[in-house]
DNA sequence: ACAGTAATACTACCAAGGTAGTAGTGTAAA
DNA sequence: TTTACACTACTACCTTGGTAGTATTACTGT
């Protein structure tokens, strides 16, 4: 039985996977680089970080060039799909359309996204009678 | 400034706050009992983690009749709102129309939670359209 | 050959969630 | 009054995310 692969991800580790999914095989160097916009960590933090999410299988690296090339072993989707499921389940019993609703009744939603919603479940709703 | 009114909060809290919700004033044993049906923790667990909480400003206790007696300090909507909000930007860069084209992509959608999502967004569009 | 540079390795903390045992205390029943 | 019980207090420990300094290693140019 495999135990917990990628579950709980903290703000950076989302972070440097985001960096790696946007620039697969790249050096520490780059990667704190990327998220060098933001300005807040120490090159240190991010090599040890990256340390410890090889060990829990969320990355992997390479030697190149006397260099650690680091790349994603996650899927975004999956991760996506995990943790949205899991918030889901945690805040709203599991229901989607219950998130959906209190999605719609606490932000500020633009008509622009609304369309683009209506738009999203017709096509959708068009899909799902074809099958 | 008010630090952190309720961050990052865990699985067990949450299934704490959830059983304070649904019934506002309960001892210790009978959250413990009300949380009994998944049968995982040990009394002192929930009492240790009730008092955590409570430093958190999660919850807070009265005494009555020699026992505490808590409640939920936070609001449903608001830790939900929060919860989800730190999701989207986590991990869908802020589109509440990305994570929706996600979850309707990834997760297994009845024709009628559809329509109750179509229905959800023409009454937001209707709303919007009179303010 | 050697110094500078850049990379990794090692080590050390802290905070917080989670888990739970044991000690102490006070009330109520026998 | 003594004992059993229920409740809180205290303590301790583990894991993980986050943060980063210091040590070591090895290449590269002078």
């Amino acid at each position: 039985m495999i135990k917990r692969p990628a579950q709980r991800i903290g703000d950076l580790q989302l972070k440097i996977l985001r960096v790696l999914w946007g620039r697969p095989n790249i050096s520490v160097r780059e990667v704190f680089e990327e998220l060098g916009a933001e300005g807040k960590w120490a090159y240190t933090t991010i090599a040890t970080m990256l340390k410890k999410m090889e060990v829990r299988k969320l990355v992997s690296h390479q030697l190149v060039e006397r260099k650690f090339v680091y790349r994603a072993a996650v899927k975004e989707d999956d991760i996506a799909r995990k943790m949205t499921t899991h918030l889901i389940e945690r805040v709203f019993e599991g229901s989607l359309a219950d998130m959906v609703t209190h999605l719609l009744q606490t932000r500020e939603i633009s008509s622009t996204e609304l369309d683009e919603l209506e738009k999203l479940i017709a096509e959708k709703k068009k899909k799902g009678r074809k099958q």
